[in-house]
DNA sequence: ACACTAACAGGAGGGGTCCTCAGCTTGTCA
DNA sequence: TGACAAGCTGAGGACCCCTCCTGTTAGTGT
């Protein structure tokens, strides 16, 4: 070892920088028209971009999903926190799956995604996948503890819920969500 | 009118018979495999006929789901009315709720091809909608009237609830069926 | 200021799928 | 047996995916 790491890179040069975000901007307003298999195509074109420089920066469907909704990830982690120190824990634990439901269904395709890479199948991040897992667990773990909660539900289950629930959203027709009722339906069906 | 329908079609060519049930035989195997989403090339080429006729048999993807799942959703309403004869409605619900669900998943895609269809967007007919519908309708509004079962649960939330379970199954990893538990949580969740 | 080079952008190309349509083949009925 | 409608064929245009080779350029060290 120098006295730098071996491997410093070179900071990002700007270009790349700048591709980088219109990509992910393009991105981000593709999957939310058309859905998770929205054309890569198109979307290098809507930024300005031939199609190799997007595989460039993003190699697969599955980074680029995962950088496009990174920023709600974060959003979803941090409401965790916050309603956690608001009060009941079964009270937390409803909003949190509330919003969850929110976030699986950013764009249609999403909740199938998530839940195939929490299965291993499909590829996001692991480490996204695992800070998701953790936040489900300690939510449910903590409501659990007051009782109200069924002690047999396990995590898995419960981002089974979150991702049908999801699926409801993305799958009714504009304007009526199903996904309200369900939610509605599960929480009663979780208490104890 | 004469005394024969004016529009009597000859009897459909053995031929073409033949080759509708070769595809229909090929879909079936190519559907649970792959999904609805199955190449309808190598559906023609398993059935050893040419891309046209499929099409000409088939002009839609939908009717050939639909043809290929027509059994599958006869068997569902023959169970209703076997279940409904033998005793409590709510038992009959819930059993004939587990029993959709494996129809829904009968292979990957269905239940989003069936949720669509009854929102209108996609086109499975109408008059095998309507069918599921109707059989739907009667199955609650008889265990409603137990009054054991939420009264202000619509059908339509029902089917949702069945569609959301079958994604789930469908999602799920191989070997570990995640609806059971699914569906378990929310027949809970619609008990009065 | 300049040359060097790793990072970057470009886009043609091979492979796949979908669906159509103009022309050919064949079963059926008289 | 012959005529004809029903049926069959498969090439073709349109789209999409992803790869890979070629040319370009921004940042770096002297």
């Amino acid at each position: 070892m120098t006295g730098r790491s071996p491997v410093a890179h070179r900071p990002r040069r700007a270009d790349g920088q700048r591709n980088y975000d219109a990509i992910l901007t393009a991105a981000t307003a593709e999957f939310t028209a058309h859905g998770s298999q929205a054309s890569l195509g198109e979307i290098a074109s809507q930024a300005g971009v031939a199609i190799g420089t997007l595989y460039r920066h993003f190699p697969t469907r599955a980074t680029l999903i995962e950088a496009a909704t990174r920023d709600g990830l974060t959003s979803l982690l941090d409401y965790a926190d916050k309603v956690s120190a608001a009060g009941d824990p079964v009270d937390a634990l409803t909003a949190w799956m509330s919003r969850a439901v929110d976030y699986f269904s950013t764009f249609r395709g999403l909740a199938q995604t998530l839940t195939e890479s929490r299965n291993g199948d499909n590829a996001l991040s692991e480490t996204a996948c695992a800070e998701l897992t953790r936040c489900g667990v300690r939510m449910l773990e903590a409501a659990q503890a007051t009782g109200r909660i069924r002690a047999d539900l396990t995590a898995e289950e419960l981002f089974d819920l979150l991702g049908a629930a999801a699926w409801v959203r993305e799958t009714s027709q504009p304007g009526h969500d199903g996904s309200v009722r369900l939610l509605a339906v599960m929480i009663a069906g979780i208490r104890s």
